[in-house]
DNA sequence: CTGATTTAGTTCCAAATGGAACTTGACGCT
DNA sequence: AGCGTCAAGTTCCATTTGGAACTAAATCAG
């Protein structure tokens, strides 16, 4: 497989315009990559979190890895630290730091488990939730352009297939250290 | 649209093994929240970036700037470092170190553009090369198994569906100051 | 119950990061 | 040709990052 599987056919006229736009490497990896799969992901994904965070960072001041705290304590009210480690990938040292510097803001508020003490439950204050609220409508607006150029049917399809992929995604190796 | 559109049917019963094995936070993200794209790219895109990168990393000593660099070069022998920032959305100084790395550790050489003096020509060594071939199928094993869970015609249609968004990214914006 | 191991979260510090200024060359425009 | 603007890469340096060690609490083994 040394090139991605897309098929030619229709696609070609309308890819003729992205041609252009786009850098000769950005194509090779694109088009003529072994590793398609991996490069479109991290491509499509760069297009929408660049601007959110870019944007999200000079408008409220919070920096990525603040953002990613607010926004999984705005999506599910009481996770710990714990859970947003868990979720995001980011180091735990990382989001203990951002969960700080929200406190100190006030954006987020926490009490100790009463099950395990040592963990915390998160909470957003009001103006946290604010700004949760706030935010969601331009994330959803950018999501929304992105997925313009599919019919309905096709956008189903991708979040299915995705679906599929996350399902999946238990069975996937954390580890290739024994490779080769 | 409050929760992801998946359908419901077929998939749930896969799904309740699934929600084992993830952390509640990361079945919230994925299946009540209205941004499921975003979250859905950045989980998949991690599955393989992750793994692959910490095991680069190990194996040759190459962090994540100086393997991108290496690969890029490697699918097109003769780029400059300009292609390579904008087609990897790193900024352009880490990529400047990650190649005077690279340089020292004879797995990549520079010729001046006789085109364009301020700019250079990038290639592999052989040695760089050697590394550039023997991750090649371990990252493509990587993607094989990762699509293991879709039948080769859901293969395609992902790659497809794929293919059109990146087609229509250079219509998305990169800015969203402007909005609210 | 007691000691050994694991887990949640924090702290420490060396290293990586990335914005901004800089250098040198290219490309207008008149 | 001469001047102003832009582009490719590098350097500088303040900030961020993340591995590793740490603290305190939970869980497990006998």
């Amino acid at each position: 497989m040394r090139r991605a599987p897309t098929a030619l056919s229709r696609l070609d006229h309308e890819r003729e315009a992205a041609l252009r736009d786009l850098d000769p490497l950005t194509i090779t990896k694109l088009w003529d990559n072994p590793c398609w799969l991996s490069f479109r992901l991290n491509f499509i994904a760069f297009r929408f979190n660049d601007p959110v965070y870019r944007w999200i960072e000079t408008r409220y001041g919070l920096v990525r890895p603040e953002f990613v705290v607010l926004y999984a304590v705005g999506l599910r009210d009481g996770v710990a630290a714990k859970n947003i480690v868990a979720s995001s990938g980011l180091p735990k040292n990382t989001l203990s730091r951002a969960i700080q510097k929200l406190l100190t803001r006030r954006l987020l508020k926490r009490e100790t488990d009463r099950d395990d003490l040592r963990s915390f439950v998160l909470r957003l204050t009001t103006a946290g939730r604010a700004i949760f609220e706030e935010t969601m409508p331009v994330m959803v607006q950018q999501q929304t352009t992105m997925l313009e150029g599919l019919t309905e049917a096709e956008q189903r399809q991708l979040c299915e297939l995705m679906d599929k992929l996350v399902i999946a995604s238990p069975s996937w190796p954390n580890d290739l250290e024994n490779q080769t």
